[in-house]
DNA sequence: TCAGTTGTTTAAACCGCTTTAACAGCGGCG
DNA sequence: CGCCGCTGTTAAAGCGGTTTAAACAACTGA
């Protein structure tokens, strides 16, 4: 079976087919001008014929450039898993890479090794540059990237981008329209549970919903910490619901989507309808978030843009040494029906669990996007 | 800012600082025998002192090896986002890669593109080897990377390996477990709803299955393509639900988890109680599995340990040419609360949703989760 | 006829490392 | 004392491309 392992043509070979020296070859390759018409696509029907591609290898060392873009994801393991964010970055990434035949290089690594990762990955010379994603609050990797000389993009907002290009999108519409929504259904203690400390779009996803919150006129609920994960999100709305009648929230906008599944589940388990006697609103718009019980209200961004737009940003800082930021279009909310009217006070049983009627659903799904999206602008450095 | 692009050291600078030729840094470097201790020591002080590190194109082009391995996803873009497995499964590969300084290379592809990606990689010698995940019925990249004389690895069970070596993870024993039980519990009809026909993996959890239920002596239920998708698991679950009293299935497992929450969800939709109308159970063990309402069965792969599993495999393979299959502990069914009781047949409602038996599947737009409700037909007695 | 172009092609150096083969230095052996 | 086999070290030849500078034809115009 083992296929005999013949050596793979160089492009000496090419160049002996075709009559020229390598450097032609090369030449035609790379589409480098003075080369007779005649000659040049004698070179890449040879080419074709013996089925050759330039090592890759070879390329990045004669060159100086690996052809290649890093990612460094150190998030624990199993928090990777629920977010649909990643693939589709990486999607769009690769959009950028693929027509070009570069290609990504992925590294996962435990938050302990992470600057270890970035030094191996600058010294290494494997890569031209980095993505950083997942900026946290005070993240020491602007820094540590510009030390080391390694190109680097942001994958956040300028606000954490150090100096670095920021490719960025903007989440605070989403909060912000969903909070006014809520407000305008009549809820008036719109709690939050919010994503972990560390990170900066956790943060920032907070701000904008308290900022949207106090625009309505309204005083700002309670905030948990939800960790974006199932398990803080469920703990976060037990805790939300077991607060007196006076204190507890009609409604809670969480920091993602799994975290508000979870939250949904819990509700549910006290006996409470959603969105009847408590609306909830995610983030992320999941696969699963149109299809939880009641369809959760979720934001959507555009990963894959995203991802293509900090190629390119990477590919100019790589080539020209910076770039300007870029600003995607924003996270547009769909409203789906884990939103409704805030529950009649006169009527709220103090109790939540007890009322267990099955009611049928009968909001309609909007589908279409609160706003419409701005376009993608881009941002002079100042 | 940007940092004055310094030159790189190189082998020449550690070999010049330590007072020796550029070869002996490199048998340093590599653990070469016949270097005075001394000398070694001393060398690797100097290129210590300079932060320097082999450039890996360099190195790959002398040892004719790139030191990565790669891996092609040519999922549809967003049927990749909802499953836990690949960043699990990358992960356990880096777990064996980093601590070698070796990479993963990434490509997402759309399906029409695969082939060409295969290629490339096997032409650029940007990788030493791929590992072959998703495998299809009749699939065509074995008898493909053979051609190419690229190393592979098949992650699947051997039957879809054609001769490459396959690391695998039986699946079987979840589903016969999970079967086992619903038939303990009463469940005399039992249905199936599928993951997409052309997956290898898809298929063999289908007849999983099916040689459960005969084992339990029941004739096997309806199975419905699911296609692993939130969409199809709703549609099917609306679709077997529609069924007379008499073929309608009391239990219904779901060839994932993506596809049975959004059954699940269905499912209180129509006013149906999770287990004491129906009991579902997933296969994936998602994060958010233990967070549904009721928490949904389901089975557990370790991913990460099959990834480790895989890239010792290919790095066999490519060492010494061949390896043998790797057989991984099987996944383990997590038996949560969506399981319980078949419901008694006596209380049983007579007919389906309105009287009309099975309807035509109205094709599911997209975000179309929440159609209005038929009337809840089976409604569980107060 | 010859220097000066212009347009094509190639020799040769180089990228940074690995590896083979050769080379010093040295104590022991015959 | 000369030769041998060691140990420790290095010169030099790749690996497979890119790139610079020079060589070479074929044409100019004077």
């Amino acid at each position: 079976m083992a296929a005999a392992r013949e050596r793979r043509p160089t492009i000496a070979d090419v160049a002996r087919l075709a009559g020229v020296s390598p450097s032609a070859v090369s030449f035609a390759l790379n589409g480098r001008p003075g080369l007779a018409e005649a000659t040049k696509s004698r070179i890449l029907a040879a080419a074709a014929e013996l089925g050759w591609r330039p090592s890759r290898p070879a390329q990045a060392l004669s060159r100086g450039r690996a052809g290649a873009l890093g990612l460094v994801l150190s998030r624990e393991t199993d928090a990777i898993g629920a977010d649909p964010f990643f693939p589709a970055f990486i999607a769009g990434v690769e959009s950028v890479l693929s027509p070009r035949g570069d290609s990504l290089v992925l590294h996962v690594t435990n938050p302990a090794d992470e600057a270890a990762a970035y030094h191996r990955l600058a010294a290494d010379r494997r890569v031209d540059g980095v993505l950083l994603t997942d900026m946290r609050v005070d993240d020491p990797r602007p820094e540590l990237t510009t030390g080391l000389g390694l190109p680097a993009v942001v994958v956040g907002d300028p606000g954490c981008a150090d100096g670095l290009c920021a490719v960025s999108l903007d989440d605070k519409p989403a909060f912000a329209t969903a909070v006014a929504r809520l407000a305008e259904l009549g809820h008036r203690r719109i709690a939050h549970v919010a994503g972990p400390r560390e990170f900066h779009h956790s943060r920032r996803r907070q701000e904008s919903w308290e900022q949207a919150v106090r625009a309505a006129g309204l005083t700002p609920g309670p905030v948990l910490p939800g960790g974006f994960t199932a398990d803080g999100g469920a703990a976060a709305t037990r805790q939300l619901m077991a607060l007196g009648v006076g204190e507890r929230p009609t409604a809670i906008v969480f920091a993602n989507d799994l975290s508000a599944t979870a939250g949904l589940a819990v509700a549910h388990r006290l006996g409470l309808s959603v969105p009847e006697d408590l609306s909830v609103v995610g983030y992320d718009d999941t696969p699963l978030a149109a299809y939880t019980h009641p369809p959760l209200a979720s934001a959507r961004a555009d990963a894959l843009g995203w991802g293509a737009a900090a190629a390119r940003a990477l590919d100019e800082v790589i080539a020209r040494g910076r770039a300007d930021d870029v600003e995607l279009a924003p996270a547009r909310l769909l409203p789906r029906a884990s939103m409704g009217p805030a529950p009649d006070p006169a009527r709220a049983a103090p109790s939540g669990p007890g009322s267990t009627a099955v009611r049928p659903q009968r909001q309609p799904e909007h589908e279409q996007a609160a706003e419409p999206a701005p376009e993608p602008t881009v941002r002079r450095e100042p």
